[in-house]
RNA sequence: GGUUCCGUGGCCGAGCGGCUAGGCAGAGCUCUGCAAAAGCUUGUACAGCGGUUCGAAUCCGCUCGGAACCUCCA
C-alpha cells in the first residue's frame, strides 16, 4: 500500500471554497502548475512565500510517493503597467531605464530569482517554461478562440469576449464575481478603447511602432496578452485538464478567472481540478508589495541591513518562520516573530543533528506508553501534512518529537525501551519531515576540519582543567570561545559538545 | 460602492461543535563546580453583544476594528 493511500491528502479548493480529498486524474501522478514571477525586478519576500508554499506541496506529494510534474513559468513578456491594455510594458520600461536589451533584463532577474529560490531551499520545478518560448502556441489558441466566436479582432489586437463566453459558461466561477457587478464597477471604457466591453481582456496586443518586444502574427506585429501564456504552458505540459493550479491570492482575479475562461472556451472543459491560493505576506498588517514600497529584499533580511530589522536572519530561519503559519493565512513580518523563529528553529535543528547519531541499543524493558507516544507522533506528522499541508501543526509535532530526542540523547538507555523497528521509523520520520518535506536542514556550521580540530584541542584542555578543579581556567576557555561564537556544552558523562553560532 | 477574508493569552501563531496545539518571552524545579544545553511543571486566551445547541474560539445575526481583490502585483 502506497503512502498516499495510507495518508490521503485533503486540500482547500478555491473553486469550491471547501476542503476536498485529493484524487489525481492519473493514478499515482500529480500535475501542478504555478504562476511564476514576472522577471522585471528583484524577487522580494512576498514572492518567496508563494513559491515556498508550492515547494512544500510538491515535496509532500513526492514524499507520499506520487510522481509529480511541477510546472512553474517565467513571465518574460507582456504585462503592461497601470492598465491591462495601455501603458508601457514592464520589461521594456525597465530595459529603457537601465539602457539594456529586454532580454538582458529578463536574464538578469531570472538569475536573481533562481538565486533567491536556491537560498530558501526551494527546489526547482520539473519544467520552467517561458512566455517568449511559447509565442506560436499562444497565437494558435488565440486563433482557435476567434474561430469559436469567443474572441474578436480589432485593429491588430485580439480580445476575449467575456459576455459571449458567459452565455454558455460561468465567468466568475473562481472569484465569486458576477459579470453584472463587474460591468458596473471599475474604470469606464473611453472613446479610444477597442474593447466591446470593459470586462473583455486582451489575448494579443498590437505593438506600437516604439514597442520593442514584438512578434509577427496573423493580425500584424504584436505581443501576447498576460493571461494566455499560463493557459498555453499549463495545458501543453500537463494536459487540457490537470490536477492543481496554484498561485498567490492576488492572482485569483482577474488572472486565474481569465485562464479558466480561455481554456474552457478553447478546449470545452475546465482546465483545473483543484485551485490552490497562498495568502499574502504583510508588514504591519499591510500587504507586502513592490508598489507599496514596503517589501523586503532577501539579502536585506539575511544581512539585517534594513530600517525595520534589528539583525539578520538566515534563509532557513525565514523559511521556518513562514512555515509556522498556514499558507492560506496572511503572515505578518516583525522582528520579534523572526527572533522567536530563530530560536525555535535552532532547537529543531539541534535535535535533527542529534537524532542522526542516535543508535538503537539492545531492547530491555519495552515501555508501552513511550512506544505509543512515538507511534502517535509519527502518525501525526502525516496527518497534519495531509490536512491541507498544515506545516504549522506538523512543526508542533516535530517540537514534541525533539523533546523525546533530547531525552534519548541524555538517557541513551531509554532508546532500548522501544523496539528497534519503531525507533527506526521514528528517526526516519523526524529526519524525513524536517529535511525532505519541510526542507529544513541542519544549519551546518562550517564543516572545517582545521577548525574542528582546533576546538577539540581546547576541549581537551578544558577537560584537563576541570579534572584538576582549575575552574577559573576552564571557565576562561569556555567564556573566551563563546565570545568568538563557539558555545561549549558539558555533557553528563564529562564529554563536551560545541555549536558554532554567528 | 461590489466581492471576500480576518480579529485567539506579553508576542507570533494552530484551531473547521465537546478532547492540553506549538514556539518565543516569563516563573519554578531537576541535572551541573558554575554555566549552557536539556527534561519536567506553570499561564486558563479566543474583539463586543445577542442567538442556535445538552455543549461554541469553532455555526447564525448585528456592532466595532483591520485587511485583500475589483488597475499591475506572489
Amino acid at each position: 500500500m502506497a503512502l498516499y493511500d495510507q495518508h490521503p491528502v485533503y486540500l482547500t479548493n478555491s473553486l469550491s471554497g471547501k476542503k476536498e480529498r485529493f484524487e489525481p486524474i492519473h493514478g499515482g501522478k500529480v500535475g501542478m502548475y504555478v504562476c511564476g514571477p514576472t522577471v522585471y525586478n528583484k524577487a522580494h519576500l512576498g514572492n518567496a512565500r508563494t513559491f515556498l508554499t508550492f515547494d512544500i506541496v510538491a515535496r509532500y506529494f513526492r514524499y507520499l510517493g506520487y510522481k509529480v510534474r511541477y510546472v512553474r513559468n517565467i513571465t518574460d513578456v507582456g504585462h503592461l503597467e497601470s492598465d491591462a491594455d495601455e501603458g508601457e510594458d514592464k520589461i521594456a520600461k525597465k530595459a529603457r531605464l537601465e539602457q539594456l536589451e529586454p532580454m538582458e533584463i529578463v536574464k538578469q532577474y531570472t538569475e536573481d530569482f533562481h538565486e533567491v529560490m536556491r537560498q530558501f531551499n526551494i527546489l526547482p520545478p520539473s519544467i520552467e517554461p517561458t512566455a517568449t518560448g511559447h509565442i506560436v502556441e499562444q497565437i494558435e489558441i488565440t486563433q482557435k478562440l476567434i474561430e469559436k466566436g469567443l474572441a474578436y479582432v480589432v485593429n491588430g489586437s485580439v480580445y476575449f469576449d467575456v459576455k459571449k463566453y458567459n452565455q454558455t459558461a460561468d465567468y466568475g466561477i473562481l472569484s465569486g464575481r458576477r459579470i453584472e457587478d463587474l460591468m458596473e464597477s471599475g474604470r469606464e471604457l473611453d472613446s479610444q478603447d477597442e474593447k466591446r466591453e470593459k470586462i473583455d481582456f486582451a489575448l494579443w496586443k498590437k505593438a506600437s511602432t516604439t514597442h520593442i518586444m514584438r512578434w509577427p502574427s496573423p493580425w500584424g506585429d504584436g505581443f501576447p496578452g498576460w493571461h494566455i501564456e499560463c493557459t498555453v504552458m499549463s495545458t501543453k505540459y500537463l494536459g487540457e485538464t490537470f490536477d492543481i493550479h496554484g498561485g498567490g491570492m492576488d492572482l485569483k482575479f482577474p488572472h486565474h478567472e481569465c485562464e479558466i475562461a480561455q481554456a474552457t472556451g478553447a478546449n470545452g472543459k475546465p482546465p483545473v481540478k483543484y485551485w490552490l491560493h497562498s495568502n499574502m505576506l504583510t508588514v504591519n498588517g499591510q500587504k507586502m508589495s513592490k508598489s507599496l514600497g514596503n517589501s523586503f529584499l532577501p539579502h536585506e533580511l539575511f544581512s539585517g541591513n534594513h530600517p525595520l530589522l534589528d539583525k539578520g536572519y538566515s534563509p532557513n530561519t525565514v523559511r521556518f518562520f513562514m512555515l509556522q503559519s498556514h499558507y492560506s493565512s496572511t503572515l505578518d513580518f516583525s522582528n520579534e516573530a523572526l527572533q522567536a523563529a530563530e530560536k525555535g528553529y535552532r532547537k529543531l535543528g539541534y535535535a535533527l543533528k542529534d537524532v542522526k547519531r542516535l543508535m538503537h541499543s539492545p531492547t530491555s524493558h519495552i515501555d508501552q506508553e513511550l512506544e505509543k507516544e512515538l507511534q502517535e507522533q509519527i502518525e501525526e506528522c502525516f496527518a497534519s501534512m495531509s490536512d491541507d499541508f498544515n506545516t504549522a501543526k506538523t512543526i508542533a509535532v516535530l517540537f514534541s518529537m525533539s523533546n523525546r530526542i533530547n531525552d534519548f540523547k541524555a538517557n541513551p538507555e531509554k532508546i532500548g525501551s522501544v523496539s528497534n523497528e519503531l525507533f527506526d521509523r521514528f528517526k526516519t520520520a523526524y529526519i524525513g519531515f524536517m529535511e525532505d518535506v519541510l526542507g529544513l536542514p541542519e544549519e551546518v556550521a562550517q564543516n572545517d576540519e582545521l577548525l574542528a580540530g582546533t576546538i577539540n584541542v581546547l576541549i581537551e584542555l578544558r577537560k584537563k582543567a576541570r579534572q584538576d578543579k582549575n575552574f577559573s581556567l576552564s571557565d576562561k576557555i569556555r567564556d573566551d570561545l563563546k565570545k568568538i561564537g563557539v558555545k561549549l556544552m558539558d555533557g553528563k558523562d564529562g564529554e563536551m559538545t560545541y555549536v558554532i553560532e554567528n
